[in-house]
DNA sequence: AGGTCTGTAGTAAAGCTTTTCGCAAGCGTT
DNA sequence: AACGCTTGCGAAAAGCTTTACTACAGACCT
């Protein structure tokens, strides 16, 4: 019914200023106690907020940072998300967060609109494919973005360099893959699967790059034959798994790239009659909240994901004048072992 | 380095006003054709893009949509949040999404900073505790937002009534928890046990609700005994069945007030040495992505969440004018069965 | 020839807040 | 009594875009 009421009627009805409505509401600037009481209760008495849009149009930026991520339901993603409005939230910051299904036009279109918006840092999170296109595409959002005072974020993707002018959070993908190839190693295991993601996505690549290291650490040698790619979901583990039984391809153990995957893999060996672990062990990869309802419960590498989300936030949010705006942090991976491997004959 | 041009250099370097250049991006208004290339061509060499914020300055509201939840990592509130951003995206709408950890204070805060951004919708999700304060609280807030000219709505969560202005979209909560057991009743179950969330929780007073009509249609009396409530989580889930397995309660099935609580009890029930289905039968309620993966799969209620999220924006974005704001729509469940229900004698 | 459209484009105001600058009053100092 | 500092507050500009209004040229009509 009222119409939203501006600083102009709080004013007029506190008979003061609008320059003193303005210092009473932001408290930087010293006013008289008397005229601070009549201000707050106009302010009180009208209902007034501030006008995020005005405010934010003076200043460089507005009080927003952006998650930019392909999907938000896979608690990989769904946790960095919770730890960016989290800490955007600590931060005094709202958080917006936009989907592209790893869609390069949409994420063109998004980071447009983030900079329309003047958000304070934008935060491109999960792995990607990193050609020449990306590397290009990339170049021209951090250009764009700190023409327009945003900070740029890579979270849980490789960094571009040194030189390259974005933050980036990281997290040791290469080594708990390593520490969940060794870990099945150890067990006796000697013919391990891996059913990887994508060739070239990133976050595949290097779980593959740490299953090789720990393979030729080991003195083993790494088979091509025992390494799939394809789509790294739930539907992608079981069919791929179904097919390398068929294939009469040998292993005791499965090196699955995402709890996903492991998930489609164990029901595969289920319905060809497979016992896990006394048959086939399996590790997983990223420990899913329900990894531990799983049967048998699955031994797979714990993600900071929540940790990720937040130290991007925090690293973006920190005064500039300390900050190079080039950081670079890498945060740790361990394997949480579970009922899904079992020790073999040496 | 370059500073951020504004509409003022595009216009001078174009060589025309910033009407034009105005009339140009929003394409509302005829230019003719070489103007609008001078113009174009000016944007791209410049790389500018409008201030989203003196654009909002001028309209009603900003083209955002405002998701708060209690948090965003249960599956739950992720796929909500998921149909609300790709409808929110279809709209051309932002997603702006804040947690309350459910801290009535927070929620304020998240209401007034929704304001301020003169958000198109806000968008209340998740079951609450229903009393005289709360409804207090939705009557301001949707005074604050009507005048500020947002949309309230509230999703899955029960409707304030029609005078109330808000938009609702429930789903059938009780019906669902009315097939579930009904599901337990016709398999022979006679002794079942409700493991529900908080008393006066909206979302699990309704599962309880019908999980009484389910029994009493089938001419079963209610056993208050047979009915526990406290945290809803897998913790809680656990500990309430471990304790109910301590007391000697007896039980043939459990219908869980959630997947999580289900996955406890699963776990607690295989402790003590109890198989599932064969012992004890269980259907849970939300059915979570991963229930399938359970040991065994858990027979669970579906909830349409993306299509809540989608629902509640899609009503929020319509046209005024064809729309009272005072919407209510109710999206159906439906039970999936899996393997952890058996049928025993009759 | 004078009048009415039509198509384009410019002018200026509106929308709301923050911030710089300046002014005035009070008070202590010299 | 003149001076300068502090405190408190107002006036006005800046920040950027949209839009109602105005203006003008040429086409078309009568």
């Amino acid at each position: 019914m009222n119409k939203r009421p501006s600083i102009k009627d709080v004013a007029a009805r506190a008979g003061v200023s609008m320059a003193t409505v303005s210092r009473v509401l932001s408290g930087d600037y010293p006013v008289a106690d008397e005229t601070r009481q009549r201000v707050q209760r106009a302010v009180r008495e009208l209902d007034y907020v501030v006008n995020a849009h005005a405010r934010a149009l003076h200043g460089a930026t507005s009080k927003v940072v952006a998650l930019v991520v392909a999907e938000v339901t896979t608690p990989f993603f769904a946790r960095i998300a919770a730890g960016v409005e989290e800490q955007a939230t600590e931060a005094h910051r709202l958080c917006l967060v936009c989907t592209t299904h790893a869609d390069p036009d949409r994420e063109l279109d998004v980071v447009r609109l983030m900079r329309e918006q003047r958000a304070d840092a934008v935060i491109l999170a999960g792995g990607v494919v990193e050609n020449d296109d990306y590397r290009e595409r990339m170049r021209r959002y951090a250009q764009g973005l700190e023409d327009a005072g945003s900070r740029l974020v890579l979270c849980a993707r490789p960094s571009l360099g040194p030189d390259f002018p974005a933050i980036t959070v990281e997290y040791e993908n290469v080594g708990g893959a390593h520490a969940a190839t060794t870990h099945l190693l150890t067990a006796g295991h000697r013919d391990i699967l891996m059913i990887a993601g994508p060739v070239g996505l990133t976050t595949s690549d290097q779980r593959v790059e740490g299953y090789r290291t720990a393979l030729t650490a080991y003195g083993r040698p790494v088979d091509p034959a025992l390494i799939s790619h394809g789509p790294w979901d739930r539907e992608g583990g079981y069919r791929r798994t179904r097919a390398l039984l068929a294939s009469g391809t040998r292993f005791t153990a499965i090196f699955a790239g995402n709890d996903g995957v492991a998930s489609g893999a164990m029901a595969a060996l289920r319905e060809v009659g497979r016992r896990i672990p006394e048959d086939v062990s399996i590790v997983g990869y990223d420990d899913i909240p329900n990894a531990v309802d799983f049967n048998p419960p699955l031994t797979s590498v714990r993600v900071p994901q929540e940790e990720l989300g937040r130290t991007a936030v925090k690293l973006a949010t920190q005064r500039s004048s300390e900050a190079s705006g080039r950081e670079h942090v890498m945060l740790g991976t361990h394997v949480v072992v579970r009922g899904s491997v079992r020790q073999i004959g040496a």
